[in-house]
DNA sequence: ATTGCTTCCTGAGCGC
DNA sequence: TGCGCTCAGGAAGCAA
């Protein structure tokens, strides 16, 4: 599933294969996945492309931009030959020069809006600290945790406390600080919070160095697998660099696993 | 205010 | 071979 990495490697791709192109058209092959705030018969060109948390904004050249939002299982493919399928595609951006970006989504979950470039995206507005950005330091995550009595896992899969954040990275990251998932938020003390800014940090960065994880959908813009999968220590494991069984339990719905002898 | 459940959806994997 | 079941999960909406 698309988290801050993944998304950021998407971002990389699209700069590079898309930035000046001239959108002909839009074309959606699966109704739920288009939304026009306002009519538009010409959006111009692309003219850049940026990331706030897991949404994608591409703004163009006539004033408009597009916010889109892969989910779980939402793809974003360059293609060269307009005849060029995709097994779920669910809706086509159409280039001047005849080339064009497939959203592919199995799960159809994805997203993609068309509003004026100064309107505002109400759910980026609800959005927590970039997690590489200074803004996300020790001070601001004590803050946020003050009054937490949802287990510190759950916390950090809340994009309005952290924006990026999902149920793989947040795994991996509270192993490298050898913090038990379970633990209420506002229990933790500072120098846990502080290996939490840190690490949370490092394995983002790591993660976008190897063009993301993929677990079963994932690709980039030009349908290639990320590799940082090769490095996960707990999602998806089944036993700990340290010999004991990685425990598989749900919070809040949701999967998590950890080691219960490193992170306690 | 906070928290967690349900919903959307499809395909993979499993037991029989 | 194929059926039915469970699971995967981001975020909105809602209920406690």
């Amino acid at each position: 599933m698309p988290e801050l990495p993944e998304v950021q490697t998407v971002i990389n791709g699209l700069n590079s294969l898309v930035i000046g192109k001239e959108i002909q058209k839009i074309i959606e092959l699966r109704s739920g996945t288009l939304e026009w705030q306002i009519p538009i018969t010409s959006l111009g060109k692309i003219e850049s492309i940026s990331r706030r948390g897991k949404y994608i904004i591409l703004q163009t050249s006539l004033h408009y931009k597009l916010v889109i939002h892969l989910r779980m299982t939402g793809k974003l493919i360059f293609e060269r030959d307009l005849d060029k399928t995709s097994s779920h595609s669910r809706a086509e951006i159409i280039f001047a020069d005849k080339t064009k970006l497939i959203f592919d989504d199995v799960r159809t979950f994805g997203k993609i809006e068309v509003m004026k470039k100064n309107d505002d995206i109400p759910a980026l507005k609800k959005l927590g600290a970039e997690p590489l950005s200074d803004k996300f330091n020790a001070e601001y995550l004590i803050n946020k945790l003050r009054n937490k009595k949802a287990p510190i896992k759950t916390v950090l899969l809340d994009q309005s406390v952290i924006a990026g954040l999902g149920n793989i990275y947040v795994a991996e990251i509270l192993y490298r600080c050898k913090i038990d998932p379970r633990k209420a938020g506002k229990t933790l003390r500072t120098a846990q919070i502080k290996e939490i800014i840190k690490y949370t940090k490092v394995v983002l960065q790591e993660a976008i160095k190897h063009n993301g994880t993929t677990i079963s959908d994932y690709r980039s813009v030009e349908d290639k697998s990320g590799e940082f999968q090769n490095f996960l220590n707990v999602y998806g494991k089944k036993t700990c660099e340290c010999g004991a069984e990685i425990h598989k339990i749900k919070q809040a719905g949701r999967s998590t696993y950890f080691c219960n002898i490193c992170q306690s």
